[in-house]
DNA sequence: CGCTTCCATGGAATCGATTCCATCATGCTT
DNA sequence: AAGCATGATGGAATCGATTCCATGGAAGCG
């Protein structure tokens, strides 16, 4: 009844070879037509399946590629997964997945986990710093991040964040300071949006509608778009303006009503991911605030709801799916020499923004 | 630089003992404390980490849970993948993971990648009916499945529905005739919404408010939701008010749309999933439909944008986190004579739900 | 006809862990 | 003091595949 697989040497047997011929003619090495097709028929009869287990152990490679995503309750990364996915079904390999919530410590746990698991092919929608990854890769592991990078360390001033700025657009930041660490990991490839882009034509928008005191409400992880947002804005930057929320909906819905009760004379919010879209629109809502007519709202994602809230949501869309899908290709093709990829994104204009109402 | 990982062998060496020695002080067993703290000290050092590939293959039992869902996009199937997620992470366990996109060829094809991969415990929305899953269980595997059961052969009257409802109130159905293969399948434990509360409190709901003509909006695994509906409303059943979509967003919208528009007399509709509750706003809006002047809406799952869609969705919640949650206790337990579970759905009343119109 | 070449083939080593079993030292009992 | 029990320890087998290498037979060529 509890019938244990077949396993090659049961094939052997049954088909009168020796098991290194039936390894050959099922890799497809060099065997007599007579003989390949007994040991065929003979495998398909027993349905024997080849065991991942023995074979990655004798060729020290791994199948499988590891995903580390923040949190699939986000659509947007939902839409990641099914895009690693779907090209990791077409290359047959198994996806190893990971939850992170944002946390950088479950992120290197689960590092470890996939370690163990002799997976050494990982994409990862990044929380924690190079800290986290410059080991990682330096262990040998094929590494693509996908939609961020990992954060780098606090700079003193915003120099930093420019030279990311940078490195988004493909020019290599100029070797600074703590050129070590950093270069380690931007040396890895990554799968971006084009953040910058999106950042800067929503601002642009919402000048041309006249606002001009534009609310950032961000995330982890939302740091390129940050840079973006202040680069479009300022200087000066009204730095309280810009809040960032951790990456519980609660902590988004806090963010968001306090950042509207704070500074009632804003006008326009660029929520940077949809979780925080979701929260502006709730926290805008308990306020009576009316959008657009007393605040335009900008979110980030285009998940399928953003068409069914009233007003429709103007959105900036990424390619959640594409991200995915170019992510799994590249860390199958494993070159170390591979280059990040930035695809672009999109402004949809729906009806969740308007002119700024004048004050009276 | 490309520093291959430490093996037991290479620990044995530096700390002077044999593997068997290091082995044991890893898992716990008997050792001098000399011994065992040099051993320690040793691997700490050296980092090291028993690999998972070595450790299968010799207890030829695997580590690894598989978890199959039909679509990550959905938000649902995104929160009980966190459970389960959740869940597998406390024991250690890694998660692979595949999404069927409903189509039981897929699902077929992923559970024989699973099988390759030595992963013999598995979460599964299952896609596919009895004819895929009874093979599964009897090679051994350690199936769950989750919010979902495997459809059932069709049946030539609606008892094979009922039998199924039975079973969900978790009555034993009467052995009918094809038990052979059923039995096999529905021996496989569950987690479960109760669908049948749910879908019975919802149709009460809208009866109370008036409505008589009320529809039925479906996709693929939602039978046994579908079969609460018709008992819910009939005898008789007004067979045009029922109508399925596959799992498609586009072809949920189409059967919205149709539905809308083959039947403006009716006053209600119930979506049995959150991809269709979405596609039923969106095609209402199309058409002039005021949501819930013209038409009240009852959808399945309370994802998070339904409060924010205007009026507020009234929705059946279920506890897809939780029933991932239970769902990997369960397959994790692996006891063969554990029994299903069926969680509590709860009618969560918002604002898309009103007194029918009076027909004038 | 004899030699070389090439191909099919099977035995055995290997990957990294666990675990059975034999060995040896130590301490305790009678 | 001798024998026995106990516990620590290392060697070797094992899991299921791949792959190196040796062998043997057939075919080709001079």
């Amino acid at each position: 009844m509890e019938a244990k697989r077949a396993t090659i040497k049961d094939v052997a047997e049954a088909a009168g070879v020796g098991v290194a011929t039936v390894s050959r003619v099922l890799s497809g090495g060099s065997a007599s037509p007579r003989t390949r097709e007994r040991v065929l028929a003979v495998a398909a009869q027993l349905d024997y399946r080849p065991s991942a287990l023995g074979r990655n152990l004798r060729q020290r490679r791994t199948g499988g590629i590891g995903l580390l995503v923040p949190d699939l309750t986000d659509t947007f990364f939902g839409q990641l997964a099914e895009g690693v996915l779907a090209c990791a079904r077409s290359a047959g390999e198994p996806v190893v997945l990971g939850s992170t919530g944002d946390d950088p410590e479950r992120e290197a746990e689960l590092v470890g986990m996939l370690l163990e698991q002799s997976v050494d092919r990982v994409i990862a929608v990044p929380s924690g710093g190079a800290d986290t990854w410059t080991p990682v890769t330096r262990a040998g592991m094929t590494v693509v991040f996908a939609a961020r990078l990992p954060a780098e360390p606090a700079a003193d001033d915003d120099h930093g964040v420019t030279a990311d700025l940078m490195l988004l657009d493909g020019v290599a930041p100029p070797s600074a300071g703590r050129a070590a660490d950093v270069s380690a990991v931007s040396a890895v490839p990554a799968v971006l949006a084009d953040d910058g882009a999106g950042v800067r034509t929503a601002v642009r928008y919402l000048r041309g509608l006249g606002h001009r005191r534009i609310a950032f409400l961000g995330g982890p992880g939302h740091d390129r778009r940050v840079a973006a947002f202040r680069e479009a804005v300022g200087p000066p930057v009204d730095e309280e303006l810009v809040v960032f929320a951790t990456g519980s909906r609660d902590s988004a819905y806090a963010a968001a009503s306090g950042l509207f009760q704070s500074r009632p004379d804003l006008t326009a919010v660029l929520a940077a991911g949809n979780v925080l879209g979701e929260a502006a629109v709730l926290a805008a809502r308990e306020l009576d605030l009316r959008v657009p007519r007393d605040v335009s709202l900008v979110m980030y994602d285009d998940v399928p709801w953003a068409e069914l809230c009233s007003p429709p949501l103007t959105v900036i869309a990424q390619p959640g799916r594409d991200i995915g899908y170019r992510a799994a290709e590249l860390v199958l093709r494993g070159g170390r020499r591979t280059r990040s990829v930035v695809l672009p994104t999109e402004l949809i204009v729906r009806g969740s923004c308007g002119p700024r109402r004048q004050p009276y």
